[in-house]
RNA sequence: GGCUGCGUAGCUCAGUUGGUUAGAGCACAGCAUUCAUAAUGCUGGGGUCGUUGGUUCAAGUCCAACCGCAGCUACCA
């Protein structure tokens, strides 16, 4: 029995889950479940990535604590994950004691090994927001060709590439502002020191030979060294021995697979984490991940894994990205698909099994036809293999009692499904499950085929040919049987129900290779139902309207009168000011909007003492979406000036004003 | 700009080390069938293999240039 542990890349804590990321957890979850299905022991942890700048920003955004931020959205996570039927064994966090303490080990280690050192940096600092801009958040022109509006780390005018300290007119994205130049030490891991070892390690079986020849391209060229901390102020874990120094997000996010794991290690039984990452093991550790982050998995982190004497991965799976209709996923044209979007009209197994024809365990990128997704699945399960059982069903119930013949009737066919299992547990463990996919629907091909061939429909009536409808609809049961096996990894919930209809306890693998003789079987009840165009054009049209909505609210620089007549000011006066419990930057507000009282939240405690506040007057937004937060419903928003902190103005109507009024 | 990979029928894709008239499924057309969720079977039309040039007795396959797409280019998580 092989032992496994296998991860998906972290999805961040900074937005839903769309399709683009199930395509990764699904093409991993039909791994996983191969695995299962062959008796290995399979364990399938991943998190979410909390930690960075962005995170830090957002839950400003929102008026709540990072911590809130994150967990809302991990349970989210999780949930959409769930309900496409991904069997994670843990999915976690990386903001979680486990992962602090095995960053700090790792570090430690490094730094013992003598693999870090410290080295002063001059990078750019925002002196409004007070705090060092990463290149996303710098705008300026470029250095060459001198077009505007180029981010910091290169131009998409001309396509050069330069440092961010060189941009001309460099502006802050987050206030504005003109950055200035300042130093700061950071901390390194010292790359160059594992280039003989990563030569090594991406010439092995590790990784897709298109991939290592991308990696060449660090390894021939000269490794720099990794930059692997940030200046508070920073969402995240601060490095050992320093005050205002935190880890990257990038040096903590792969050990989050290690946490994730040690966390299940802490409530499973018999379930040891050395026995996964001590060097040497022979349990083995496989990590899926998209094409964009090679760099991060198959340079950074088996060099610190290797520098701080844990076991490497046995093999970095390198998938595509997804498109749809042949373009890039895009929000405007109703494409940048949710997944709550998609389970509000959709069978999650449509989709995975539509993504399972597409894997070829390479790097290509993968198409998400939409008319074609909806004939494949038609055609292949509805039309090809379900439709054997559907039609042999019938026979067997009416005339057989519901019992199954003693013996296979015609070999050829039963030897060749029975027969394919090898090749195609090959196809699964190489990724290709497009192939495999093609296999099965061509042997569902022989079967229509063969109950086309023996009409048992015609010879019903004739005596002495009921043993030969019995034994027809038999193997095609059978048949059946074994393509519901082949097909479990990637249609669990289809398995099952076919399970229920057969009669059969929990389908394994080798189970294709015995036929189910003199076997009562249940009554067919439809096991997949076809879908309805109309239902994924709900999907587009709720998505474009998702974008409409959202970039409505922030991109357009001008807004006509209409747009802004759609808000509705009013005058409101304060009647109570209170702290909320758990939450260190919000105060809860009950305002008299004339006719009525509402609560709002209001992201101003840092500026405003709460005593002081009751009897004012301040002016807001009344007709703003209610908004959910852990402590309550926001009803509304207060308006304010000024960039946060203790520099938060309230708007103040003057003498005379009434709650109630309207500002126009 | 550099690097990695991709570009084959209307659509989604196969095409091993270059070797006879380039394949499959879906879609489309015709026929058959009616057991099955308008499901199935048989037959058929449809491609100058992104473009141009080269190597070779022979190129979808090897080489070069160009065009298009995706990703990376070390601070995008």
């Amino acid at each position: 029995m092989r032992r496994i542990l296998v991860t998906s890349a972290l999805p961040n804590a900074n937005g839903a889950i769309h399709l683009g990321h199930m395509l990764e957890h699904i093409q991993t979850d039909i791994w996983v479940r191969f695995q299962r299905m062959m008796g290995n022991q399979c364990i399938y942890v991943c998190a979410d990535d909390t930690h960075g700048t962005a995170t830090m920003l957002a839950a400003e955004r929102e008026g709540v604590t990072p911590e809130a931020l994150i967990e809302r959205l991990r349970a989210e996570h999780a949930e959409d994950f769930r309900r496409f039927h991904v069997s994670h064994d843990n999915y976690y966090s990386t903001h979680s004691p486990e992962n602090e303490h095995y960053n700090r080990e790792i570090y430690t280690r490094l730094a013992e090994r003598g693999y870090t050192y410290t080295a002063d940096v001059e990078q750019l600092y925002d002196p409004v927001r007070k705090l060092f801009l990463a290149d996303r958040y710098l705008k300026g022109n470029c250095p060459r060709c001198g077009a505007d509006d180029q981010y910091g780390d290169n131009c998409q005018e001309c396509g050069a590439t330069y440092d961010a300290t060189e941009l001309v007119e460099p502006r802050s994205m987050l206030s504005d502002a003109e950055p200035e130049l300042r130093n700061s030490t950071h901390y390194f891991v010292d790359l160059p020191q594992f280039a003989d070892f990563l030569k090594e390690w991406t010439a092995t079986e590790a990784v897709q030979s298109e991939v290592a020849n991308k990696l060449a391209e660090w390894l021939t060229g000269g490794l720099k060294a990794w930059d692997i901390s940030r200046d508070a102020p920073y969402f995240g874990f601060r490095i050992p021995g320093t005050e205002d120094k935190y880890f990257y997000v990038w040096m903590d996010a792969p050990v989050g697979y290690m946490a994730s794991f040690q966390n299940l290690c802490d409530r499973t039984e018999g379930l040891e984490f050395d026995d996964f990452w001590r060097p040497g093991t022979q349990a083995e550790v496989h990590h899926f991940i998209g094409k964009d982050i090679i760099n991060f998995h198959c340079l950074f982190w088996p060099a610190v894994l290797s520098g701080s004497d844990f076991r490497t991965p046995t093999k970095v799976h390198v998938h595509g990205m997804l498109t749809v209709d042949g373009k890039q996923m895009s929000k405007s044209r109703g494409t940048f698909i949710n997944a709550g979007t998609y389970l509000e009209h959709l069978d999650p197994e449509y989709l995975r099994y539509y993504l399972a024809t597409k894997f070829g365990g390479n790097t290509d990128d993968m198409d998400f036809g939409l008319d074609d997704f909806v004939q494949r699945v038609n055609a292949d399960l509805v039309g090809k293999v379900v439709n054997i059982a559907s039609r042999c069903a019938g026979f067997i119930g009416k005339n057989f009692g519901g019992r199954l013949a003693g013996d296979i009737r015609d070999t050829e066919l039963w030897d060749a499904v029975s027969g394919a299992g090898d090749e195609l547990a090959e196809l699964y463990e190489s990724g290709d499950t497009g192939r495999a996919v093609r296999r099965i629907t061509a042997l569902a091909d022989l079967g229509n085929r063969y109950i086309a061939e023996h009409e048992p429909w015609k010879h019903l009536r004739d005596p002495d040919r009921r043993d030969e409808v019995h034994g027809v609809c038999s193997l095609g049961i059978n048949v059946f049987r074994a393509l519901a096996v082949y097909l479990k990894p990637i249609l669990p919930a289809m398995a099952e129900k076919a399970e229920g209809f057969l009669r059969v306890e929990q389908l394994a693998w080798h189970d294709a290779a015995t036929p189910l003789l003199d076997h009562e079987i249940d009554r067919f009840k439809p096991l997949f139902t076809r879908i309805d165009k109309k239902a994924l054009d709900k999907v587009i049209e709720a998505t474009r309207a998702e974008a409409a909505e959202a970039s409505a609210a922030q991109e357009s620089h001008t807004v006509g009168i209409d747009d802004f007549q759609k808000v509705d000011l009013r005058v409101a006066k304060v009647l109570a000011a209170n702290f909320v419990d758990g939450a260190d930057k919000l105060l809860a507000l009950d305002l008299d909007v004339g006719d009525h009282q509402r609560r709002v939240f209001a992201g101003i405690r840092s500026a405003y003492d709460p005593a002081k506040l009751v009897g004012r007057l301040v002016v807001v937004v009344a007709n703003l979406e209610p908004r959910t937060m852990r402590f309550g419903v926001s009803e509304g928003m207060v308006l304010a000036a000024g960039p946060g902190g203790r520099d938060i103005f309230l708007l103040a109507p003057d003498a005379g004003a009434e709650p109630g009024m309207q500002v126009t």
